[in-house]
DNA sequence: GCAAAAGTGTTTCAGGTACACCCATGA
DNA sequence: TCATGGGTGTACCTGAAACACTTTTGC
């Protein structure tokens, strides 16, 4: 069953051979009901100037997450965001410089709260993802890979708000549940649910601009949300 | 926003430092009502000799899922394993050695045809995961995120069938599932809800090792589990 | 004949989905 | 006054969970 041409532990782990790892970050925001990505143009080549997502190299010295950081950070300035691991992109010749294995990460940014003025000297921009043009390698590829991870995500556990400021309405955390699962929701059936969960606290103030009569705010109250899971039961939205 | 300690894209990418890769294996089986676990002793320093996952280092020539095959094949002789990722763990410190970066990924397969005779040699050994002794590392933090990753994967896609032979009864397929999400499952509502589904062929023969009355022996039908897939409804279970 | 595991249906309940009208307000 | 988006309740239906007895057969 083992053939000759494969050897046993003797040789396992002998030929030790490092590789270039490198970070890539969805940057992910909500705005006018849609998800935006923050994408940007590639600095160097190959593929100058095409489209990319944020990314960097691991540094020897940093662990994973600090590289994670450390790249939202530059181009966002952002420090203590929600993020995730989305997956590992490691096939010879996904990168067509060398060989570099990727692992994608996703950020939820509140994209109010985020100074891309910096990143944007140097092409960033955000984009819907009704609109993602083209990106390098298999950048498209890890955006629906985190699109379905969100989608995941989102039903089990409230990250959504993340996206959003500190107080937003129900019509609005109605419009970001639509866009992540890309469907429409019924208006009575979303309330009904997300308000018997008992996370959301009603405020007294509206907001009046996108409506004449206004929607009352709401925020997120995150004491709720802890008691509900340590009492054991389950989100689902 | 933006620190002076951090400086923009002209930088990025600018210091490429390479790092060592390493993938982990999570074999698992199933024997005997439990999940088990392939693991070995680790064959050297530091740490030599504790029980360990089976793992590699990636070469610079091969590809991600590649050098996953080939570990696995090394130490199994199998091929065309169900995998898939667990996750990366890539902190700094995480390996006593050197900084290593070590992606996960679970095999799902048949106890039976699994020959591990080679591996043996070298104090491998399949292990139930209630037994499971301390692993060197974060190893024991993969087996549980597998064990998790595992639990959401078979809700949502009959892998499980990966790791029974071609024939397998009920009893034993409850079993499974049972393993997998280490809670007991309702015999009637099980078959009921399995049989629905049509994804399964019942055969004319029967399993008597287990019971006087022997149980009947069914096969997975992928055929029609495509079809199911295709027609846009969803596995469930 | 009895122990041990296989096999079989029905009832109940909770949660999901579908659905339509009134309200408040600025223009 | 009317156009726009906000807010509300009920009926139905599907799927999950609870539950107990009969069957087969080797010993």
């Amino acid at each position: 069953m083992i053939s000759d041409s494969y050897t046993m532990p003797e040789h396992f782990y002998s030929d030790k051979e490092s590789v270039l790892v490198a970070v890539d970050c969805i940057i992910m925001g909500f705005h006018e009901s849609d998800l935006h990505i923050l994408i940007a143009k590639r600095p160097f080549d190959p593929l100058r100037s095409n489209w990319s997502l944020m990314g960097g190299f691991v540094k020897g010295n940093e662990g994973l997450s600090g590289a994670v950081q450390r790249v939202l950070y530059e181009y966002t300035g952002l420090t203590g965001i929600y993020m995730e691991q989305v997956g590992v992109y490691g096939e010879m010749n996904r990168d067509l410089g060398e060989r570099v294995i990727s692992i994608a990460h996703y950020a939820l940014v509140d994209m109010d709260k985020t100074d891309i003025s910096n990143a944007e000297k140097h092409g960033a921009k955000w984009v819907s993802i009704r609109t993602l043009p083209k990106l390098v390698f298999d950048h498209n590829l890890m955006v629906t890979d985190t699109i379905k991870r969100l989608q995941q995500r989102a039903a089990v556990k409230p990250i959504g708000f993340n996206l959003l400021g500190d107080q937003f309405t129900l019509p609005t955390l109605q419009a970001l549940y639509e866009a992540i699962y890309q469907e429409p929701i019924d208006k009575r059936n979303f309330r009904k649910k997300i308000l018997a969960m008992d996370i959301l606290e009603k405020l007294e103030t509206k907001d009046k601009d996108s409506s004449k009569k206004g929607a009352f705010y709401y925020q997120f109250n995150k004491e709720k949300y802890e008691l509900l899971i340590q009492s054991g039961l389950h989100f689902s939205l």
